[in-house]
Parts: structure tokens; sequence; C-alpha cells
DNA sequence: TCTGGGGTCCTAGGACCC
DNA sequence: TCTGGGGTCCTAGGACCC
């Protein structure tokens, strides 16, 4: 989709349409209640932390994009209008597109809020054109149902279908064989292949290469000396244009998290009753979204990011899933107590791996309550997810026993020196 | 006044098992 | 007394993507 965020807030406000509008930033309480007409908030009125996470291509044309910080941005375009994300709304119209697209293409994988893979090949009329005249088609019917205009690739594989939508941007129609790698795709920055990053671009640039073609030209065995073998010989298909990906219809989540960052960093002891409280409301955030989709997990793991911006994570396995927020509060608690706390802190997060789905989960405990202690893989693993347990289960000083906001925060959490049965 | 929030996948070492 | 080869699970970090 087309600058996706920026593009569904033009629909609600259309008289913004033409000027330089970025999405992202905090949103204040009343901001949504009045709307961007009174007071039109703009970039240059912005403090804060946030990054952009969508401009529209007016406000592009200043330098500003996604990812950058707003006060970076600020400086590009002071005059740019400053929206928050609504991402409910997003949701929706993300729901809307996809079911346009299914109406004329079904075999649709997910990749995101606002980009989908369509497998074209049992549609009819491919053949003919290539997918040109289906490529017009979707991009109509989504353009009839949402109002939306997003930009098609048509090839092969889902490789350089991703190539190919983005180099005719925005609203655009890319029809490409492998005829077309050459022309098309050779001259391009590596970069532009999906899974090169900052990081691998570097490295090939230190290397003496910039483009897909140059890629190309390297023996694979040089990109296996560097990468390794499986990275390197990806590296080599890649940049020839192939990929035997299928389109993957459905995947079952890995993980689900919540994480947020300070206005201000905050500091673990002088600030541990304002951390306490937001690292309860993360848990409960995560238990609710496990509720609400229907897993429990059994790695429960937290993530810290200081002021210097270092990040760290701890994680912990359960033996048996969970989504209770008491219990999740309780492991991330005592994963808590295993990253030193000395300096401040930018962002705290709660995550919960290893899922399984909750009906399927209830009846098959990974192992039972007795066989808890005897089936420890590890000593050292048995107790510390013993010590969970038994603070998950002690109701504490707290009126209600079951109000998870108020169990023993941050450094108040230790370990359990009895080691007896819960 | 730099740098959001939600994810996936990979790697690598250690513990442990057969 | 010294030491295989295969495998799984757990943990931490990092690259990358939308």
């Amino acid at each position: 989709m087309d600058a996706f965020y920026a593009s569904v807030e033009l629909l609600r406000y259309p008289h913004l349409r033409g000027l330089p509008v970025v999405i992202g930033g905090r949103r204040r309480s009343t901001e949504r209640d009045s709307g961007p007409q009174v007071g039109l908030p703009r970039l240059r009125d912005y403090a804060g932390r946030g990054v952009i996470t969508t401009a529209t291509y007016e406000a592009r044309a200043f330098g500003v994009h996604s990812g950058m910080g707003l006060m970076k941005a600020a400086a590009l375009c002071p005059d740019a209008l400053l929206l928050p994300a609504d991402f409910d709304e997003y949701r929706r119209m993300s729901r809307m597109f996809k079911a346009a697209v299914a109406e004329i293409a079904p075999v649709i994988e997910d990749r995101g809020i606002d980009e989908i893979y369509i497998d074209l090949t049992d549609c009819p009329g491919v053949q003919n054109d290539g997918g040109h005249t289906l490529g017009v088609q979707l991009k109509a019917r989504l353009h009839e149902r949402c109002g939306l205009t997003c930009s098609v690739g048509i090839t092969p594989n889902k490789l350089l279908s991703k190539i190919a939508s983005e180099l005719d941007k925005p609203d655009g129609l890319t029809v490409l064989d492998t005829g077309d790698i050459r022309s098309r795709i050779w001259p391009l920055a590596a970069r532009r292949i999906n899974g090169i990053g900052p990081k691998a671009s570097a490295r090939l640039e230190t290397l003496g290469i910039r483009t897909i073609g140059e890629l190309a030209a390297v023996p694979p065995t040089l990109l296996i000396d560097h990468f390794g073998r499986s990275v390197g010989a990806w590296l080599h298909e890649a940049a020839h244009g192939r990929d035997d990906r299928p389109v993957v219809t459905y995947s079952e989540p890995r993980s689900i998290s919540r994480e947020t960052t300070f206005e201000h960093d905050l500091h673990p002891r002088r600030d541990r009753e304002r951390l306490s409280e937001i690292f309860t409301e993360l848990c409960v955030k995560v238990a609710d979204d496990l509720r609400r989709k229907g897993y429990v997990g059994r790695t429960i793991g937290i993530k810290l990011r200081y002021e210097d911006f270092t990040t760290v994570t701890r994680d912990q396995t359960l033996h048996e899933a969970t989504a209770e927020a008491a219990l999740i509060r309780a492991s991330a608690g005592s994963c808590l107590k295993r990253v030193p706390l000395e300096r401040k802190l930018r962002l705290l997060g709660v995550r919960v791996g290893t899922l399984s789905r909750a009906d399927q989960n209830a009846h098959l405990p990974k192992s039972s309550p007795d066989q808890v202690e005897s089936t420890a893989r590890y000593p050292s693993d048995a107790k510390r997810v013993r010590t969970a347990v038994l603070h998950a289960a002690e109701p504490g000083p707290a009126d209600d026993p079951t109000d998870v906001r108020q169990l023993p925060l941050f450094s108040a959490l230790k370990p359990s020196a009895t080691d007896s049965r819960g």
C-alpha cells in the first residue's frame, strides 16, 4: 500500500490532501477528539520522543521518511502536519483491502498491515499477458472498495515481485519476467533485495559490490567465504532472481509482546514505583493479547533498553504454557533480577514465546504439576521456574490477591530461599 | 532533543541425552 | 584415561522487515 497510514488518514481528512503530513509521535489524550482541523498540530510544535511511521509523498519531498526521529524531521519540514497513529483504524482498512484483493485472487500471504504476496498462478487470464490485466483489475478493485492506491509487482516469484512493486511507486504496476532481470534488476542497489539490510549492504560494499548485477557477477564461493554457506548461497541465488519460496497462506504466531519507550529515561531505583507500574501494565497487556488471540506461551521474556540505546533481553521457559498475567508478571520479574539495573532505562518490554493454542493446550500440560521437579532438565532452571510459580501462588499483602497490579515489583521480587513444594 | 512498536529468523554456546 | 558423533532444548543477541 502507498504511504498506508497517511493515506488512511487522508480518507478521513480529505482537506489535508496535497499537504505534507506525517504520522508518528505519541497520542495526546484530547487530540483525536478535536481532530486535526482544530489547532493543526505541526511537526515544529512537537517535543519529545518518537519516529515517523509514515509520511505522505509531499512530506517525503522534504527528505523525511519513516524511521526518522521526529525532531530531526521537524528541522527538515517544520510545517508538516503531524498526526498520531490510529492502529485500530489502520487494521480495519488493512482487513478491507485484503478482502478486496481476495475477491479476485484468494491465495494471499500476509506480510503485515500494509503488504501481501498473492499467488496468481491459478487466476484465469494470467498467462495471456503475464498478469498485467489482472494487476490493473486488482488495483481498480482495491481503490473501489477502499479508496486507496497500491503498488504492484507481478513476476515469477516473491523475491522479484517485492523488488518490482517498488519500481513504480506510488500507484505503480510493474510486470517483469526472467528475461528482464538483466535490464531492470541488475542496475539496482543490492540493498533492494528483501533480506539485505544496512549491515549486509555495508559488508558487500567493502567487497566492491554495490548493485545486484555486481553481486550476480561474483563467484558464489567468494560470497560463501564472506557470509557463510547459507547466506552466501542465498545471496548468489537472489542476485540471479531465483527464489522458490511458496506463498504461505497461514502461519501460527511465534511470540506476542508489548514494549514501551518512556517519555523520559527512568532510573531503576529512583523511579522504581513508576517502572513497576509500567512493567505490570505491560504484563497485563500481553496477557490480554494472548487471551484475545487464544494463545498460551511457555517462554516469558523481558527487554530493556538503556539510555545509551544498548539493549538486553532475558527469558525463562516454564514447564507449562500460560496466559495468566500474574504468572507472566512473576516470571518476567525473575528475569529482571538477572539484568544490571544501574543505568537509566528508556524502554521496557515483555514478551511471551513458544506459543500454543489455548484450547489445545488445556488438557495437555507439558508436564503434570507433581512431575515439575523430577522432569526438570536443569537443576538451576527448576529452581527458577519454581520460584516464579511460588510467587504467583502467594497472595501477598494485597487486598485483592488476583490483582497483579499489586504484586511486589522490580527489586521487591526476591528469589525464594525456601524450596519446599508450592 | 537522535533513534517506535510489533514481529520473524538465524547463530552460537552450553547443558544434556543416547 | 581420554574422548566419538548425533541430536534437542534453552538462552542471548543481532539482523532484518513492516
